[in-house]
DNA sequence: CAACTACATGACAATGTGTCAATTAAATTG
DNA sequence: CAATTTAATTGACACATTGTCATGTAGTTG
């Protein structure tokens, strides 16, 4: 037991020493521009060990991605006990994932970018679409709520939603190289179009 | 000056003929998994030549969204002369945007993806660039005419907006892979999502 | 036809990936 | 505690891909 167990907690530290190390290559330089090389040079071991804790450079990304979702799920948590109606939840949670990207930029290009991966190619994976899921319902569910406080119309179907949501966040937090053109064209701020995001959403959802 | 201009033209075929080749092989397989190889061999050159042409893969791929804009803009143009309120005209946009992505849903990819380069990284992508901002005003311009003969409010911001239904639009469209992975496990189809999409966006523009 | 020009080629250097035989370290056992 | 078994780590290897460039070739010109 005691033995088995030890061996399975260094095994964990290994395996977060490895997170860390990426992590902090790919929030400052940017995923794509870091090599399974630089991970093992950062972590101080060699490339070959990567591979004994992860399938690839993707499966380190969703293990970051995975962290995103605690952190993006704390979050949300902190809006529950706040005892809203419908529609103020989803302008609450709508604030807080712009906070999120705000305050943890790269765990967000990481909840993201692992969207790209294929959900059956790790175990990391699986577990992120666990996550996610989790987080994606916290939006959802007061949609739900909405609809029996009667703030919200109960024509609209709360996953679409959700979905449209999500996209008009992503839009928003620069995760669209054209949309960035476009902002720079047309003089618009990232604010501006966050607060244009939100009450968009807010005018076609509210009951009246 | 014949001799000079038959250079051109024929420069001009052999272009013609790399973005011919390239599209096939980026249509059916997909950009990521087509090299440079493959595309030399499509086009039955050296790999070599490709860069006399192309600065790399992505100024080819650039070339493809060219043509695409130019699809897109035919689309477009074809609604204009409809005589269309704003709003009628919006949900016109809306939905010839839509069967872009259903009928050339590869150069659709294309036009997406190429948002992700650089805008000057190369000549063919500063020239994407101008086509993009054409087909992005005649949205714009829309909204305006709304606000002009009555159909649209006027305390949106017609950037904003215009932007907003694009990522709606990019959301729809299997563009996002996180979406496809909330779709399937909600089981929402792509119709019912384009059609809560626009029904979305409509309820939040149109004048009471 | 000799000299020039522009174009096309494929070998090359660089960079990256994932694997695996060999090595090293750790644990177990008599 | 030495011998043996087991597990972990390493880096060299094979392979894929990119962009460049010296070399070759074919067409043009004086």
């Amino acid at each position: 037991m005691t033995k088995a167990y030890r061996k399975e907690k260094e095994r964990e530290i290994r395996r977060k020493d490895i997170i860390d190390a990426a992590e902090k290559l790919f929030f400052s330089r940017g995923f794509d521009n870091v090599s399974m090389n630089d991970v093992a040079k950062q972590a101080e071991m060699a490339r070959g060990t990567l591979y004994l804790y992860f399938k690839n450079k993707n499966d380190i990304y969703a293990a970051i991605a995975i962290r995103a979702a605690k952190i993006l799920g704390e979050m949300f948590s902190e809006v529950q006990p706040q005892n809203l109606t419908g529609i103020e939840k989803i302008r609450a949670l709508s604030f807080t994932y712009y906070q999120f990207y705000k305050k943890h930029t790269g765990y967000y290009h990481a909840y993201y970018h692992s969207g790209v991966f294929d959900y059956k190619s790790s175990h990391n994976m699986e577990k992120l679409k666990e996550v996610r899921k989790i987080n994606f319902q916290v939006v959802s569910d007061a949609i739900k709520e909405g609809f029996a406080d009667g703030t919200i119309r109960e024509d609209i179907d709360p996953v679409a939603t959700t979905l449209i949501m999500l996209s008009m966040s992503n839009n928003v937090n620069n995760i669209i190289p054209a949309t960035q053109m476009y902002m720079d064209e047309y003089e618009l701020t990232q604010d501006e179009l966050f607060e244009s995001s939100l009450e968009m959403v807010l005018r076609s959802i509210e009951k009246q």
